[in-house]
RNA sequence: GGAGAAAUGGCAGAGUGGUCGAUUGCGGCGGUCUUGAAAACCGUUGAAGGCAACUUCCGGGGGUUCGAAUCCCUCUUUCUCCGCCA
C-alpha cells in the first residue's frame, strides 16, 4: 500500500511510476485518494474540536457540583450529551473515510524501480544474465512427465484419488529427491546468515492482507471458510507477517529469516499447455528466503539475495538466466522482481524456479512494520523474499537434464549426501 | 469439551468511576564520575492522526455515564484444574 504523504508530495512522480506499470488512469485514483484524504482529515478536525469541548465539559461538572451551582451543572450535561451524539456521527463518517481511503490505495500497486524496463508482455523483460550449457543428446531426451513414469518415482494418477489434479505422489526415490533438495537449500540459507523458521500453512485474514494475497488475489488461495483461514500460497505471507506490527531496532537488521514450506495455489483458471507433469501444481514444495531491510541498502540485500539464488542454481549444474522484469509483467506489490529461469533439456523452454522481489515499503505500510534509530526516529522497514528454490521445475530440469542413454538419471554431486544414491535407475 | 482466573507501555507490575497516557522496578537512550568499563547518581524513554492547538489508543467490538484502564455485554487470546488425545 503507498503512502498518502507520499503520493501527495510527490504525485507527479508518482503518476509516471504508476503508468510504466500501465496504470494509465493513475491520475485519477490519485485524485480520488487526496479527494478522500482531503475529506478524512476535515471531519477529524471537526471532531477534535467536539472531544475537546467534551472533556472540557466532563472536567468542569464535578467543579461546578461541588460549588453548588447545579443549574449550570446540569446545562452542561445537556450539552454533553449533545455532543455526544455529534460525536458518534462524526466517528462513524471518519471510519467510513477510512475504509474508502484504504479501499482506494488497494487499487494503487507498488511504484516500480527505476531500473525496471519499459516493457508490456514478458518479451519486454530484460535478459540480465545468461549462464551454463545447455545438454545436447544423441539421443532422443525425454520430458520429465515421461521419466517419473519410466523410474517410478512419482504418481500423478494417484494423486488424482487422494486429492485431485495437480497433487503428486513422490514416490522412494522421487520422494528422497524432494526431501533432499529442501534440506540442501535450507543448509545453504542458514550458512548464508539466515534463520531457519517453521510457520504455519495457514494464516488468518490480516496476514493475507499484510503481504497483499488480499484483497486481489483472493481466487488463488485456498480457503478454509469454517475458520476463516487460508493455506498459504508462499512461505512469505506467514515469514512476513511475523514482523506486522512490530517496531524493530535498526541494530538488529537486516533480519534474514528462511523457511520451507509446502503452498497451495488454486491456479484458477491457468490450466492448459505447458502445464504438464511439473510444470504447474496446486501443492508444491518450496524454500524461501525474506530480509527485513532498512531502505538505506535494501537494493543492496537485493542484489545478495540473487546472488545465493543465482548459486543454489550453478551447484544444482543448471542452465539459467535472471531476467528483470518490466513494468508490464511484474508483480502488483513489488518495486523490483528478478526472476530466475532454468532450461529445461527435453521440453526445451525456459521454466521459472525464483522470483526474489524488493516490495521496499509497500508491504510494510500495510504491516505496520517499522525501523527505529537511536533516536527513536522511526520509518518504513522495506521486505524482499525470493524462491531459494521452488522444488518441482528444478526437479524436472534435473530429471531431463541429467538423463542418460542407459544409466537412468544422474544426480548433481552436492545432492548426493543427501539423498544417499548417485543415479535414478 | 467442562469449570475457574486473567489480558495495562520493550519486559515485569500498580492502578476498581473524575488532571491516568497511566505509580514503580528492569531494560533502552543521554549525561556526571572513570585512562576505559562496571557500579553509583542525574535526566530521558509508548503508538497513531494533525501545520498546530489538540485528539485517539490500557486485548478486539459494543454499551452504561456529564465523565471509563476502572462498571455491563460480547468476541478473541492466555493461564489453572478436569476430561479427551498425536
Amino acid at each position: 500500500m503507498l503512502q498518502v504523504a507520499v503520493i501527495r508530495q510527490e504525485k507527479e512522480r508518482v503518476i509516471k511510476a504508476l503508468n510504466k506499470k500501465r496504470l494509465f488512469h493513475a491520475d485519477q485514483l490519485i485524485d480520488k485518494v487526496l479527494r478522500i484524504d482531503d475529506e478524512r482529515k476535515a471531519v477529524q478536525n471537526n471532531l477534535n474540536a467536539l472531544q475537546t469541548e467534551a472533556n472540557e465539559a466532563a472536567k468542569l461538572i464535578p467543579n461546578l457540583m461541588k460549588n453548588g451551582e447545579k443549574e449550570a451543572a446540569e446545562q452542561l450535561k445537556s450539552r454533553s450529551i449533545e455532543l455526544k451524539s455529534q460525536i458518534k456521527n462524526l466517528d462513524e463518517q471518519l471510519s467510513g473515510l477510512d475504509q474508502q481511503l484504504t479501499q482506494a490505495l488497494y487499487e494503487l500497486p507498488n511504484l516500480p524501480h527505476e531500473s525496471v524496463p519499459e516493457g508490456k508482455t514478458p518479451d519486454d523483460n530484460e535478459v540480465l544474465l545468461s549462464k551454463g550449457s545447455i545438454p545436447k543428446f544423441d539421443f532422443k531426451a525425454a520430458p520429465h512427465w515421461d521419466l517419473i513414469k519410466k523410474y517410478d518415482i512419482i504418481d500423478f494418477e494417484l494423486g488424482n484419488k487422494i486429492t485431485g489434479a495437480g497433487f503428486p505422489i513422490y514416490k522412494g526415490k522421487g520422494a528422497r529427491l524432494v526431501r533432499a533438495l529442501i534440506n540442501f537449500f535450507l543448509d545453504q540459507a542458514t550458512n548464508a546468515g539466515y534463520l531457519e523458521v517453521q510457520a504455519p500453512l495457514l494464516v488468518n485474514e490480516a496476514s493475507a492482507y499484510g503481504t497483499g494475497q488480499l484483497p486481489d488475489k483472493e481466487g488463488q488461495m485456498y480457503h478454509a471458510t469454517a475458520d476463516n483461514y487460508y493455506l498459504i500460497p508462499t512461505a512469505e505471507v506467514p515469514i512476513t507477517n511475523l514482523y506486522r506490527d512490530v517496531i524493530i531496532d535498526e541494530r538488529e537488521l537486516p533480519i534474514k529469516n528462511v523457511g520451507y514450506t509446502p503452498c497451495f495455489r488454486r491456479e484458477a483458471g491457468s490450466w492448459g499447455a505447458h502445464v504438464r507433469g511439473l510444470n504447474r501444481l496446486h501443492q508444491f514444495d518450496k524454500v524461501e528466503i525474506v530480509q527485513i531491510a532498512h531502505p538505506s541498502n535494501s537494493y543492496k540485500l537485493h542484489e545478495e539475495m540473487c546472488a545465493h539464488i543465482a548459486a543454489l542454481l550453478e551447484s544444482l549444474e543448471l542452465p539459467y538466466r535472471i531476467l528483470r522484469l518490466c513494468g508490464g509483467d511484474i508483480s502488483f506489490n513489488a518495486a523490483l522482481c528478478h526472476d530466475f529461469e532454468v532450461f529445461s533439456a527435453a521440453q526445451e523452454r525456459w521454466l521459472e524456479v525464483s522470483s526474489c522481489s524488493n516490495f521496499e515499503t509497500f508491504q510494510a505500510n500495510r504491516l505496520k512494520l517499522r525501523i527505529k534509530d537511536k533516536q527513536n526516529n522511526k520509518v518504513l522497514a522495506h521486505t524482499l523474499n525470493g524462491s531459494a528454490l521452488a522444488l518441482p521445475r528444478i526437479l524436472a530440469a534435473i530429471l531431463e537434464n541429467n538423463q542418460t542413454a542407459n544409466q537412468g538419471i544422474r544426480i548433481p554431486s552436492v545432492l548426493v549426501p543427501y539423498c544417499g544414491f548417485e543415479y535414478i535407475n
